[in-house]
DNA sequence: TATGAATGAGCATTCATTCAT
DNA sequence: CATGAATGAATGCTCATTCAT
């Protein structure tokens, strides 16, 4: 189906490669700090061939970081069924495991340090992530009030709440030390925190939610991928 | 009373100028991008007075970022005996105006920027940063405990709940997107609506203390700085 | 027969000028007063070049040491069969013109200069030199020795009379004064005095050779190359 | 006698400090190598001091140049009365230790690695080195000439010859390797051996002046200073 | 199409030199 | 008189970018 001529397969395949390559230059050194030798050389194609696929630093930079954004955040996964506090409580690893991952960071990392040179990127980031998640986290909480199971007034302070309570802390500290990956443990004590936080504010049934969030804590942390 | 050498004062001048431009020049540029020529040209000092004064760029980014943390992140100040919620209040909006100040939010950003490179300074930053507050705000909410006014386990989460719930959502809105300072309404949504969840979830009488978050938060935003 | 495709005739050929062109400098104005700017330009290249072919100051320096030691010292000639008078004769004046000539002493007035700073150079300089000379020469002589020509107990200080006698007296003066390279009539006299002095103290029949060395100095300087 | 205001010889004692600080840093670095900045520093002065009392860098390096060839070569020494041979293996021993002292050998890459740059330099230290000494010692000849002792034709010739026969292969040497002074076993070879050549040349009466050169050499090498 | 080779402009840093005190 | 502080002009080296093949 999707098969292409040689010439373009080699053309993509090339390209894959670069973009790979300036991705981990640029994440490990900046974008003035990243040079396009290095990059070159890391993908094992000569320069002129970077400025003939790319056009320039500049673009190159900003081609990445489209793609990386739509390629790392997946869309919005609609929980399956589970009941609400399962639910939640899948939520929360799938974007911890997400957000958390080392090279997810490093993208971070990278938007943040250049927002102030590239405030597109920035802005493009954010609306094609959190606010992206965002939306559908709203959509899941509103469906869950309507059949009477939260209660809350506005559904995009919920949805921020939630990520706030089991991200916010996790996330600022990896982000200032790249060292420093918060263990499974601390990830669990978090997600369990939060949500138990989440569910006393908004539950309409808090005892019988709590107590199914104590059981699934019990199980201990969710294995992840990361 | 500390009258000094005008040798002395004329060079603390210098200084200071030579820390502004390049606090300037850095946090649009980043570590890499920045050139001691444009930070000399922006102080009004030639290029090697910048080496007599610190030595090299490395040490000229690590002098100004240690001493930007420490002018920018006050002492935690112990809050003046108003009642648990307006003393909440109180440090919410303290806090969201030292955090989302524009020239610390440049700070954050190149601390997170170039983590990877210069990880004592990331470190450093959160040490001397978060990590301070958040151990200022565990002692307050421990007295608060043992006054009866609230109930937890852990006081770090605790803690760290109140910011996320807070701060994350405007601060990491921030970090991506530079032109996009929270309004002061926007502020007075997370501070109310932050303080409301964590009351409810921590509060020992909370009837009463949403009551009176409800007062303040009629009263509109507190006026800051910024 | 070794064409080579022009390419790289054409890198051989910017190699030789970049080499000559640092000579020139580098023997202008020493290692420290040379700059790489001096040597592009002499060169006709821009500084990237310069650094793409040898990688930094140091190691231009270093390469064109080596390669001007072994282009300026041919091989110790094994003389040719005239007899030992003519022999040394021969032998006196091909060292003078190689040791005197002014590229070969601009080169040893680096090395010298030199010489605390790069000991490795200088001492290849030894090796490779000099040293090689002495041990032609002691060979030789080694070999006069045995057909009952010479007599002598020490090879190796017989070797070094005669360069001493010869040479050092001019090229010590043309070290020290650029400008003064001894005229032809000059090393006339000290090639004969020397080799008188050197054959009244080893020779087996002085009355001989002495004969012949005056039969060769009459008819005046051999003709050199410089 | 020579006493001085007391202004006048605190400048001549930092005068004195700078040109040794001066002596060092020039000969460890060559003249471009040699900074300003590390003369004062050695020196315990100030710049401006430096220039106040030399001028410029140019100045400061002929100053110290003139100064130390007029302070290191002291006078030719007329020979006290020993004899023709034993004021011969005087001289030589006198002479080896000047010259090939370490501080004496720093001075002469100096001049020589400078040559180019600076000719005044080199042709001013051959006149009131090599020089001086040459005719020091052709007056000496000369005189054991007509005393009959010596035979020869060209005094500037044999003076040279001795030079030549006694140091150049061990000045040689080191002028190129700073790390390899002679050892005072091989001075003592040079001297005997180039004493023996000079005297088989030279001398009206070799048998009796040979025996006495053998009778001092079997008293092993002169104790020098170096 | 892909590349080895080239370069102008710029980088952090240091220099010899000179004020202002 | 001596100096702390300042600087214009290099220095070695690297970068993003572009020919010529």
């Amino acid at each position: 189906m999707t098969s292409l001529a040689p010439r373009a397969r080699n053309r993509m395949a090339k390209e894959r490669r670069i973009l790979d390559s300036a991705l981990k230059v640029f994440a490990n050194q900046g974008y003035s700090g990243a040079s396009m030798d290095a990059i070159a050389a890391l993908a094992g194609v000569s320069k002129p061939t970077l400025y003939q696929y790319f056009g320039s630093k500049e673009q190159l930079f900003a081609t990445l970081m489209v793609e990386q954004r739509d390629s790392m955040l997946g869309a919005f996964e609609e929980p399956d069924g589970l009941g609400l506090v399962a639910e939640l409580w899948a939520f929360a690893w799938h974007y911890a495991d997400t957000v958390l991952h080392p090279d997810f960071l490093s993208l971070a990392r990278l938007t943040i340090g250049e927002a102030q040179r590239f405030p597109e990127i920035g802005r493009a980031y954010q609306a094609a992530g959190p606010e992206r998640v965002l939306r559908g986290m709203m959509d899941y909480l509103n469906a869950k009030k309507a059949e009477g199971l939260l209660a809350f007034d506005d559904a995009e302070l919920a949805a921020e709440d939630l990520w706030g309570l089991i991200l916010s802390a996790p996330r600022n500290r990896a982000l200032h030390d790249a060292a420093c990956l918060p263990k499974r443990d601390d990830l669990h004590r978090f997600v369990t925190n939060g949500l138990r936080v989440f569910l006393k504010a908004y539950s309409t049934n808090p005892g019988h939610d709590l107590a199914q969030l104590t059981a699934l804590a019990e199980q201990g942390p969710t294995t992840g991928t990361p």
